[in-house]
Formats: structure tokens, C-alpha cells, sequence
DNA sequence: ACCTGAACACCGTTCAAGT
DNA sequence: ACCTGAACACCGTTCAAGT
């Protein structure tokens, strides 16, 4: 019996497909510190001495592309969330996630953005990828609710959109970068029980 | 001595100009509503009836073109800023202002970057045609900041962005229209002094 | 003085042809 | 099974040629 390659679902994929898609990845995460989570694609296959085509063929969205830039992101802050939640009080477990969650989006300009777009168009691939996250971080403003210490009026979409606002500020407007912990001060102090 | 055109610097323009011009302004105020401030110029030029050199010539940028589009609304806040001033109590002119201020950003999707972008470029034409509403923005801040109703370590720029952002975030995502006033009004406890 | 549209250099996306 | 690049339909911007 010669080894088949029998088209199985979850066979390991060729040697080239695999090399093409982690140079692919590799240089997409050089254009988008450059140019944001709008590079141009057209640039990244070009960078990468790849076809535009199997950039497609392995990414057939810039939602798919960037969720497998940011997978491993998501992956940590969700986790590190986690970890919070067991070691520190709840209201500092939570105001502790958002600052290093705001300082953490200032990797890619249009990161905050693209975030925001998940709250619409749940079906997105970065919407899946960022879902377990966001439940994470759900629990964190739970908790700090139950303690009393955040109002009770708010959710955890509210939270995020006022997480990606401030990011999206200093995207705008870099000179503001000095600021941003300043004003993240101030959402916090409005968060506070009335 | 025959009518002589006499190209002086403030000659009135000539017919077809001032036409095109106005119908450009027209179309330009109704595509960008529908695609936002990012809306194609082709498609405005086109659906002006207009050859494209003719937008580029009456608009040499696209900020140029906003401009003109907002000018009136940046007149009529800064109009309204004044009143306020005058007819309210410090911490309710202010706040009814930004409510205001935010409230007609909704007209644009992309406008509350266009203005962000503001911050950074002073030398756009979009930015000096704001700079009068800032200004007596900023005064009404500094008239509530006297009376201890917001807190002293935010400057008009803090609050340019915050406002900005709010507005951001329903650009974003429509769907967290209903809770912009509570946002807002969360970060107007923000603004409260410690 | 002003208008026009072709020309240029870019995009994103698809898909027939290759290996 | 995967890769390639031409093809298509769009952009923004410039500028020679017209009236």
C-alpha cells in the first residue's frame, strides 16, 4: 500500500502552501505596522514573491488576513484576563486589562477600527477570533460591578467601544499620544458607581 | 474704453464657474452623505454633470471640498457657543454645546476623523475653518473650569478628541447608537474635578 | 479664465492557465 | 493541490488640449 495522498479534510498541507502562507504572514506583519490594517495587499504578495492570487487562496479577506495576524493577541489578553481575575482585586484586575489592552492597539493604525467593525458584522473572522476575549473581559466588568466599584449601567460592548475610542484617538492624532493616558484616566473615573 | 475683464485678484467669477462650483457643492453634500467623507470624487464630478479637472480645479483637495461643505456648520457652532456663553449657566452651556457638537456629527460618517485629523495638519483648510469654533469652544470650557464644575487637567484639544471620539464610535457602529448619550453622559463624569 | 477627459500609477478581486 | 499573473473595474491626481 504506496502512501496515498488521499484529499482527507485535515491533511497536512504541501510543503510550498506552507511556506507561502508563513511568509505571507511574516510580511503582512511588517506592511501593517507601516501602513495600518488598510495596507495594500497588492504590496504585501509583491513583498512577500508570492501571487496576488495566493495571498487570496490563503486569506480570502483582509478580516482573514488580520485575524491570523492578531489570533495570537487575542489569545493572550484573553488568558491574561484570566490570570487577573485570580490575582488581583476585581476592580484593578479590570482597570489593569483595559490599560494594557488600550497600550497593546497602538501596534497597528486602523487596529481600533477594524475592532469596532466586529460589533456589527458579527460573522467576520475577527469577530470569532476576538469573542472569547471579549467574554474574558465580560467577566472582569462583572466582577468589578459585583464589587461595586464599576456602575452598574454599563456592558461589556459599552467597555469595549470606549476602549477602542480612546486607541483610536492617538491612531488619529499621534500628538495626542502623551495625553492618552490622561484621558483613559478620565473614562475610568466616569465608570465609577454614581 | 470697452469692458475690459481686467483679471484683478477679486473679479467676480464667471458664470459657468460659479455654476459648476454650486452644483459640485450640491452633489458633493449628497454623496457624501451616502458614502461618507471618503466618497469617491469621480463619482461626485459625474453625477455633477462636470469633467473631473473641474472639481480638482474649483477643490485642489479633498479637505477643500469638506471645507466648504462644513463651513456653515462650523460657523453655526461656534455662533451657538457664543449664546450659550451668554444665555446659560457655565457647566450646562458647555455641556449642551458638546451634546450638540456630537449629535450633528452623525451627518457625516468619517467626519470625526476628517476633524481629528485637524490636530495634527493645522495647515489644512479644514482646520483653519474650525479653528474659530474650537477657540469658542475652548472658552466655555475655561468658563465651567472657573466655576469648579470640570476639572482643571483637560484643555480644549482633551475635549476635542473626546467629543471626536464619541462620535467615532456610532460611526463604527451604527448599532451602538442607542447608547451614545449614555456614553456621553459617562464621560461627562469624567469631566467632573476629583 | 475655465472646462474637459485622456493618461498615469495605483487599488481589490476574480479566474483561466499552468505545474 | 496549489501557484501565477493577466484581466476587469474601480480609484486619485495631473495636465495638454480645447473654448
Amino acid at each position: 500500500m504506496p502512501e496515498t495522498p488521499a484529499p482527507t479534510a485535515d491533511r497536512a498541507p504541501r510543503a510550498d502552501a506552507r511556506r507561502n502562507r508563513e511568509r505571507l504572514l511574516a510580511v503582512a506583519r511588517v506592511v501593517v505596522a507601516e501602513q495600518g490594517t488598510d495596507a495594500s495587499l497588492r504590496d504585501i504578495a509583491r513583498r512577500a514573491e508570492v501571487g496576488l492570487g495566493t495571498l487570496y487562496r490563503h486569506f480570502p479577506t483582509r478580516e482573514a488576513l488580520l485575524e491570523s495576524l492578531l489570533r495570537d493577541r487575542f489569545d493572550t489578553l484573553a488568558a491574561r484576563a484570566e490570570t487577573l481575575a485570580s490575582d488581583a482585586p476585581p476592580y484593578e484586575a479590570l482597570t489593569t486589562w483595559l490599560r494594557e489592552f488600550v497600550e497593546g492597539a497602538r501596534a497597528y493604525r486602523g487596529l481600533a477600527a477594524s475592532m469596532m467593525a466586529t460589533v456589527n458584522d458579527e460573522t467576520s473572522p475577527l469577530s470569532a477570533s476576538c469573542h472569547t476575549m471579549r467574554a474574558a473581559v465580560g467577566r472582569l466588568l462583572e466582577r468589578a460591578q459585583a464589587a461595586g466599584r464599576v456602575r452598574a449601567d454599563i456592558d461589556r460592548t459599552d467597555l469595549f467601544a470606549l476602549a477602542n475610542a480612546l486607541s483610536w484617538i492617538t491612531d488619529q492624532a499621534p500628538s495626542l499620544e502623551e495625553r492618552r493616558d490622561h484621558l483613559f484616566a478620565l473614562v475610568l473615573d466616569g465608570l465609577a458607581p454614581r
